[in-house]
DNA sequence: GTCTTATACCTAAGATTGTTATGTATTAGA
DNA sequence: TCTAATACATAACAATCTTAGGTATAAGAC
């Protein structure tokens, strides 16, 4: 749901360039980790959310990823899903009697 | 966390009460299931945060569970931890350019 | 009376998904 | 020249959930 929600509003990313902006946009709280990220990203490559672009800079190759029109759909679906969840749980955690 | 949340909140229950408190307190949108549950408590139990009283209702058993004092703690870090998590989240999807 | 639903406990197989570890390679800076 | 950052990726392991199955009592419908 992150790497769907930063792509929305970031566009045009590749792999490592996400991790850092997860990392600066969450303060260093949430890392998203390599072995997380890249399955995470060949998932939703396959599942037709995002279309790839390899890239050659100088000897490297950056691999960027942008949402397809179905993935645009998708990350809005996913966070207003994890929205409502919030709702949710708050309204669990809230309740304390005495 | 939620079984320690409303344990903490509500004192002794069992764990098919816990189940319909959760159900009632999310409007049935969480379902916690007994797959998830019982595992769950009997984990809590090892780990000294749980303390349990089998009680005899009719010919049908029931298994209370209670809040140690480590448990009292231990629920409050979980929540608070939860809540860290939602600002944290709340921060990450906020920003939109556009 | 009998059948279904609710109550009440439990475990286990399978699936999903994350962490940790490992591998390869380029580029920048100390 | 050595280390850290950049940049991709996979695999073993761990954690945890869903689904399915098992057992049994109690309440209510027909």
């Amino acid at each position: 749901m992150i790497i769907l929600k930063v792509l929305k509003d970031h566009g045009k990313m590749y792999g490592y360039e996400i991790t850092q902006r997860v990392a600066e946009l969450s303060d260093g709280r949430i890392l998203l980790t390599e072995g997380a990220l890249y399955p995470s990203l060949h998932k939703l490559e396959a599942e037709g959310f995002l279309k790839t672009e390899v890239v050659s800079i100088g000897k490297r190759v950056r691999k960027y990823y942008t949402l397809t029109a179905e993935g645009k759909t998708i990350a809005k679906d996913r966070v207003s899903e994890f929205m409502d969840f919030i709702k949710t749980m708050s309204s669990v955690l809230q309740v304390q009697m005495s």
